[in-house]
DNA sequence: ATGAATAACTTGCATATGCAATTATTGCAG
DNA sequence: CTGCAATAATTGCATATGCAAGTTATTCAT
């Protein structure tokens, strides 16, 4: 990507870590869309986003539970997860009851939700294989790893620590 | 997190590859938002989001270029591409100048764009090292290196392999 | 008890993302 | 020369994302 400068200056330290070169944000946002699309063309086939699949997974997973606490459970902006949530709500997988507060909701999944989420993870599932097959899985291990590590390392001020995922 | 099993079952293979645990996909988005969020923290001081600078830092690398030729070496859609130059254009850092072809258009940097660009490397530099930091330099060198790797091997089939990123 | 701070969502705004369909322009075959 | 396939960019539609502001509802201090 940059040019190559000949180290005429700096006559190379011995065994020097070399500088990441590029940019972390970027590269990861390419492989995100990669990624993304490798997924959603597998589950497609059942008329669900990957993004959805993971919403309905943590919200089959995480019981009736909170907005709030869901969005800060999946580690996304309440505001998002409020929007990401319609869909599903107009499909029928999920609802949204009253919470203890007057102001606080509940997300429930429904019967059909489990249904679909079971259909779904068949696909999630697939596309999963898939890609260890594709990448080598000892190379998707290792990028979970990082993922997490990373996800730790880089951990909001304001979070909370007992969550696992 | 994953618990260390004494070897009572499966005495057998001795470097047994654990499958992987997880939603890749998911995990990615999640580091996704955390960097994005990171590196936008310090180019918000000079009004640019990361995304941008990343289209004007390659605006500049790869010279007048076409949109469609733009968005293949970004590896983004081409639609994507017509939207995310919108704000770049309206800010006056890139013109759409006409291309060759009636139909075809090029992409060319401005003045104003190229001065942009410098002040927001800045930002992306100090960003960028913070990261380096916080995630120690070891770690951010193996993510590139297992984000490259990915990258290429999911190349998607009708990608010109000619094209070193 | 009442007004201020707080809490929990939601909405407005702007951007990012991609697929499918459109528009405009070429190029080619007949 | 006409018509149809191919090319290049854009627009329509739907979702994803987060910040700031807005809306209720609750709590707390005086």
């Amino acid at each position: 990507m940059q040019a190559e400068k000949p180290p005429t200056e700096t006559a190379a330290p011995p065994a020097a870590t070399a500088l990441p070169q590029g940019c972390t944000n970027f590269k990861l946002r390419q492989l995100m869309r990669r990624v993304a699309h490798h997924y959603d063309a597998e589950m497609a086939q059942c008329g669900l986003k990957t993004t959805q699949y993971s919403l309905l997974s943590h919200v089959l997973k995480l019981g009736p539970i909170r907005p709030g606490d869901l969005a800060g459970a999946m580690k996304m902006d309440a505001s998002t997860l409020t929007r990401n949530l319609r869909p599903l709500v107009d499909a029928g997988w999920v609802t949204l009851e009253p919470g203890a507060d007057a102001r606080s909701r509940l997300v429930h999944i429904t019967d059909a939700g489990r249904d679909k989420r079971v259909e779904a993870q068949r696909r999630w599932k697939a596309a999963q294989l898939a890609l260890n097959d594709a990448l080598g899985v000892e190379r998707v291990l290792a990028l979970h790893t990082l993922v997490d590590d990373a996800l730790a390392l880089l951990a909001l001020p304001a979070q909370e620590p007992g969550d696992g995922e």
